[in-house]
DNA sequence: TGATTTCGGACTAAAATTGTCCTGTTGCTC
DNA sequence: GAGCAACAGGACAATTTTAGTCCGAAATCA
């Protein structure tokens, strides 16, 4: 399992949230709208982090969506395995144990330690770092971006 | 892009490769029975390894595959690479410019360095390293491993 | 020549990914 | 409590990727 593109518009979508401060709210429809994410697809999503208690939400009029810590408690390791579940780089790593290779599987030990490594930079990294990385880049737009790709072609 | 079975059975096959010895041929045939990968997808991810300079083939009665370095000079990442293409977590890390997030793409950044960790250790083993590691396993065969886990369920 | 073995491309089935859609359910406000 | 606003959740569908299969061709050896 790699990072899947629900697990990225997880990421974008709470940042979004992030970036607009503590527990302020907002809606689905917004969030999709700002950050070009299918609206369906990103309900969807948002229903696994309120699952996992990254978000809370609030049904009815006035409702939305909030983060229920502060950007620097949630890390992204937290947040992409609510989507896609644990991340393993192949299915020797998953729970169940499913492999079965040849002798005492040396790979598998390797597959583990490369595993381990994705997981320290994604548990060593908040919405917090994320949001001040951003500050320090040349503020673009998504739109603006697309445009340079499409010039590139 | 993770780890496919493609990979991994091309390691598999490599491994087998690396414990009969230096230059000893064997048979795709032999591999596959022994190593109990489907005969025609491993012939196709060898025919990767050969063009990646891994292996080379000798066709023809009495042919077979050999490795063209000793096991300690051929890393996983250099096999996992020449089967599955460049180790990318996220289309963002693909040679082309296809990413077209947000502002400066913190998340781009991030994605990147756990990649990075990954090709570290991918490229810090090698085949004579997995040999010498099963040396100080329990010698199951796979066949031995596949009725333990039957038996758990 | 004939047996053996790889080469390479076309093809296919199954699974995962990436969505959409529709019917609730909850909660707010008037 | 009527009606609207917003999330909840399941069924469904299109596309892509994975995991193979198959077969004819080319090379090599005896």
């Amino acid at each position: 399992m790699q990072i899947t593109r629900a697990g990225e518009y997880g990421v974008l979508g709470l940042l979004h949230l992030a970036r607009r401060g503590a527990a302020r709210m907002a809606l689905i429809d917004d969030i999709s709208r700002e950050e070009e994410i299918p609206k369906s697809f990103l309900a969807k999503i948002f229903q696994s982090l309120v699952k996992a208690g990254v978000v809370r939400s609030y049904r009815g009029a006035g409702g939305g969506f909030a983060l229920t810590r502060k950007p620097s408690e949630i890390t992204v390791l937290e947040i992409i395995e609510a989507i896609e579940g644990k991340i393993a780089l192949q299915r020797c790593q998953l729970d169940v144990p499913d492999c079965e290779h040849m002798e005492g599987c040396a790979l598998c030990g390797l597959f583990e330690r490369a595993q381990d490594r994705v997981r320290d930079v994604f548990s060593g990294t908040t919405l917090a770092d994320l949001v001040a990385t951003e500050a320090t880049l040349p503020a673009k737009t998504r739109h603006t971006r697309k445009l340079e790709l499409a010039a590139l072609k």
